[in-house]
DNA sequence: TATGAATGAGCTTTCATTCAT
DNA sequence: TATGAATGAAAGCTCATTCAT
């Protein structure tokens, strides 16, 4: 966590220097990113930065436990209660949020997506520590319900299918912003959904086994 | 690609030298991985090395190049000839390859994982223009063909599907090797892949519209 | 020496201070020790400690004085009234105080120990110019009055002396603390450092020129 | 060690550079010197230093090593074969190497010092874990061979006497080239060897037990 | 063709001290 | 009197690439 001294800032100057640090860790990934551009562009001392965070990992982390926090945030009452909804609707649920997250701060989206492809720098294992089961398990406790419910076949691996569900989310996702993300927000992308989730129902070849 | 003076050298030194950029890209990716070490491992001047190679790039793409073609070689007369057979059997025929591949040369397939995972990298712009539509084409066309004989659904947008399908492929094969990888190739993967076939086909929810 | 803002403050506060101040010129020596580790353990603002000090060589040389008081408020009636006693029980006295003190303070002994060894550092020049004599001083006054009384040989050059039996009475005491200095005070160094003004009295050899 | 690449530098840039790296450790102790200073100085590009040296411990580990065999190198036969001489004229010859050494390179004499008072610096660990036991073990060896000899008395702890004599001859070292050392080698020194032989045999006190 | 020394910008981090409030 | 934010020089070290021999 920064320091108290980061929190004890005008809130403009703290503004700043977020500013940049989102700046760099969306075009940067963690290694490439560079402490020397944030403190020049944030027009602060590179002494000070250091009185801000403990280091770069201090500030990357908190980056991160900020964007977590939005998206949380932004978390449609329905995911919050997920119980409330079948398996499918609430899948649908999950992708509308995070398209939507991803229309309104693109820049965290992609800080999000450079963190998911850290896997062999030296940050991963750090990641792993702090955010590790969190992702799969979410998943995974919402694909156990389902198929409780049957509404998932009996002999599906569900772990391997959380993987699965959680790389093509990513998938998705990138294609929606390259192809739409700067009209923003529209039914086009709702039907591509409903789309995608015929063939995750009934499968790609039109649900005739 | 490599400088003549390469390809003059003794195949013994050549091959040397390629066992030790085949290690560093495995272990580290693209900016991670150092020069230093590949000369000094491989016991050959820093100088000689600019002398086989333009730079850093040069290396990597010719390495990348080697793995393409070993991946053509190993290719099953099947795939040579995909018109032969129905989509299905032809998927199945392409994580076949890309198993049997991952254990022939796991080191090969580290690489690879790793190159899809520099979309953040520096390096990223340049693998596009190299290979861009490369690898996504020749899923399209099969998909075109796929849908054209009506083993897919026609409202389905392929691009997204064949994006979709790539991702898959690496998540299933991640998966399979952190599982798998040691025991070797047996039957175990074989049955878990129509497990995924049959999802694919018939959709997770056991093919019930 | 502090400012009067230091002694101003309440008793309790300016103990906390000086307990930090202890603690880290007892782990670090000199040139390692931090003012931020100091105030940050200490609770203080780190303005505030440059409004109790001039900067880090004051609180180090005030430190130091502390510890000069320490050990004269814990010398023996014979050691301040030196004449009384013969050269060997006054020396024995003097071990024996140092002994005790170390006991008592060790954390002060530690700091001492530093100090001597800070001949390289750069703070030596000033430790030399507020101590510099002082030590050899106390030394050769008692050291001469014994040549009066005929107790050392007349040929021996005192300075000399004198630095020997610090650098000898320092390592007496570092080697008494690294074997006893758990134990405690017992009577096993007391034979100890009969052994060695034996030595010193009579030679290494066993007294026979 | 040093790399190959700096063995392989001409001679001339090779002694500028050590010059320089003996420079900076006669005037800093280990966490104070500077490789800036010494590269800056050297006329040396930063990158080269450490294509010379593997870090900054390297180099000095290295310098101590040079030391160590000009040490060995100025010693004189008697002292190759300890077994000849009487304990005291073996402990005068090494006193005379030393001093001799001092004379002849004054500078490795203040690095050998420096080097034994880094006791609290961080480097102090892989000093011991190099020369760890080497220097009291040699004392400690001719020391029992003089007590069996019938040399010095068999009531003393030795271990204790070794430590003893290192800080003794440190201390009568320095005091000679405070007070000498500029004036040259001469017979002054000689004679107050000679006479702290005398104390050391037959006590300070004058040989009356 | 082979060599390997030279380069210098770049990296993250620490530090004692100042100064406006 | 108290605060704590600001400072910037300095530290050790790595890197891909160049170039004279």
């Amino acid at each position: 966590m920064p320091k108290e001294t980061f929190f004890n800032l005008p809130e403009e100057k703290r503004e700043k220097i977020m500013a940049e640090v989102v700046r760099e860790f969306r075009d940067y990934r963690y290694d490439e990113a560079s402490i020397n551009r944030i403190v020049q562009r944030s027009g602060i001392a590179k002494g000070s930065f250091y009185q801000y965070f403990e280091n770069k990992e201090d500030v990357y982390f908190y980056l991160l436990a900020l964007i977590g926090e939005k998206k949380m945030e932004n978390i449609s009452p329905a995911l919050k209660n997920p119980g409330s909804l079948d398996f499918f609707s609430l899948l649908k649920e999950i992708y509308r949020a995070g398209i939507e997250f991803g229309l309104n701060h693109p820049d965290y989206l992609e800080i999000g997506n450079k963190m998911m492809r850290e896997t062999s720098g030296t940050i991963w294992p750090k990641i792993l520590e702090k955010f590790g089961p969190q992702g799969q398990d979410a998943y995974l406790g919402i694909l156990q319900r389902a198929q409780n419910n049957g509404e998932i076949r009996k002999d599906l691996d569900l772990r391997l299918l959380a993987r699965m569900m959680i790389s093509m989310q990513m998938t998705l996702m990138e294609h929606y912003f390259e192809n739409h993300g700067d009209k923003g927000y529209s039914l086009d992308i709702l039907e591509e959904l409903d789309q995608f989730f015929v063939i995750l129902k009934t499968g790609i070849a039109g649900g005739k086994p």
